[in-house]
DNA sequence: CCGAATCCAATATGATACTG
DNA sequence: CAGTATCATATTGGATTCGG
C-alpha cells in the first residue's frame, strides 16, 4: 500500500541525513582516532598518515561546524590546541561501531 | 600500553575499509531502495529523484564491481533489466540500519 | 608543533541531450 | 525503459611553503 512507499522514501532520506554528517573519507577515521583519546592535530595525523595537513585542517573545521567537536586553545609557549568531542558526537558511536565491525570482517584478512 | 595504540590503528583501518565499500553520496540510498524491493533503474531513480541517470549508471556499475549487486538482463521486447542484491550486500544491513536510526533522530524534525 | 596559504591535479557530481 | 555522450562545476586530494 501507500505507507510502504513512503517508508522507503523516509528510510532513504534518513541515510542521506547521516551521510551528510559524516561525508567524505576522513571524518569517521578522525572521530575514531578521537574516541580513542587522541585529540591533538599531530596525534590525529600520526594515526591517519595518509591525510595531509591541508585536508585534516579542513575536516576539523567541518566537524567543528557540525558541532561534533570543539576546538580548545590553551595559551602557553608553543600554544597548545586540542580538539574535544562533544556529547553529540557520541550519538554516532553505534554507527561507527557497526562500520568497524563490518570492516573487520570484510577486510582482506578477515578477522 | 602498545596494544592500545595498535587497536586505534586497527579501528581506523576498519572504518576505512567500510567507507571504501560505500563511498559517495549515493551507494547507500541505492541499497536502501533495493532492500525495499525496488530494483529497476527507473524505480531507483524515482525513489532518489536528485540522482541523475549519469550518476546512477556509474554507481550501479561500482556496486556491481563491489559484488553488492548483480545486473540481470532478460530478453524481451523492451528488454528488461533488473538489479538484484547479493547475499553479500545484506551483511551491510546492520550498518545501514544504524545510519537510518541516527538520521531519523537527528533530522530537522526529530522523530 | 599547529596550522594557514597557495597552486594545481584528480574525482565526483550535475545538467542536458540523445539513442537502441 | 535503460542507459550513453558531452560539457561544466564542485569538491577533494596532494605537494610545498610559510608563520606564530
Amino acid at each position: 500500500m501507500k505507507e510502504k512507499s513512503n517508508d522507503i522514501l523516509n528510510r532513504i532520506a534518513h541515510v542521506q541525513t547521516t551521510l551528510q554528517a559524516i561525508n567524505g573519507k576522513w571524518k569517521l577515521p578522525i572521530l575514531v582516532s578521537m574516541y580513542a583519546g587522541k585529540s591533538r592535530f599531530r596525534d590525529i595525523q600520526r594515526n591517519i598518515p595518509q591525510i595531509t595537513t591541508r585536508v585534516l585542517s579542513k575536516e576539523l573545521k567541518d566537524l567543528e561546524a557540525s558541532k561534533l567537536i570543539i576546538r580548545i586553545v590553551t595559551d602557553g609557549h608553543p600554544v597548545s590546541v586540542e580538539y574535544k568531542l562533544t556529547t553529540y558526537s557520541y550519538t554516532l558511536t553505534p554507527v561507527v561501531d557497526e562500520m568497524i565491525k563490518w570492516g573487520k570482517q570484510h577486510s582482506k584478512g578477515g578477522l
